[in-house]
DNA sequence: TGAAAAATGTAATAACATTACAGTTTTGTA
DNA sequence: TACAAAACTGTAATGTTATTACATTTTTCA
């Protein structure tokens, strides 16, 4: 079932979905502040949350987040996130490759190592900042 | 053809080696502190050069620094090197999939991305420590 | 040999994240 | 519904990671 979110949480989440590329958590604390924020801490906690429920990603390449690209009504998995992000623009780019996830999933298996958070990430310059 | 490394790059990538788990910066710059060094920037600019050559890997989910397991006398490419990090035991098992790097390189080749540096890292629970 | 490039040293500061402590709101249930 | 537990919030201080700025030295190589 859906845990409904608190006020600092659904503030954040907003933010994060009306933005158009992923922000830094004191990113989110200066937009907040008409909102009432005052410290780091009441974004991170916000954040924090958010990761839980998988609403929200951490890019951990670049210190930031962003709210999930996939609808988040359905419960269900959708496999290890990957990210594309442009150095150039910002934009991120979030897709999803069983077979990397299965190609993962058969080394972990194998090797009895239990993972709690995975993350790919790419960092390079996306085709609209190649071709400028 | 192989660059010669300076003092400090020699020195950081010796400790880099001789530790049996990744290390922060400032980890190294305390080990380092006998050796003359004083100030991160002489950290991070070795660790930039190693990194550079790929004689050095950074674990971007925990900002650490590992020497690349794999013998690189050789010059050739291993393709997307990929990371099992033990958050018990911190050890790190590197390894590389040529599947999941024709997987990436699809996607990008695809969309038109150029990727420039690629991470893929697996936090969680060695065998060892679930075992334990 | 001498100019350009690379590397180094040091201080200060910026950027990212957590700990500690105090208080309030929500939730579930006896 | 009262009330205890759990979750959430606020604030300050501090810890951790990384970069900017500036001065100098060393290396490279034409």
């Amino acid at each position: 079932m859906e845990k409904a979110l608190t006020k600092n949480q659904s503030l954040v989440l907003a933010e994060l979905q009306k933005a158009d590329a992923p922000l830094t958590a004191y990113v989110l604390l200066d937009r907040l502040r008409d909102q009432g924020f005052r410290a780091p801490l009441q974004v991170y906690r916000a954040l924090e949350k958010l990761l839980e429920s998988g609403i929200v990603h951490r890019l951990e390449s670049i210190n930031a987040f962003l709210a999930c690209a996939h609808d988040t009504h359905d419960g269900h998995h959708h496999g290890v996130a990957a990210f594309a992000i442009c150095e150039t623009c910002g934009q991120v780019d979030e897709f999803a490759d069983h077979i990397i996830d299965d190609r993962l999933n058969s080394w972990t298996t194998t090797r009895g190592f239990r993972p709690h958070k995975t993350s790919v990430e790419l960092r390079g310059t996306c085709a609209a900042c190649v071709a400028a």
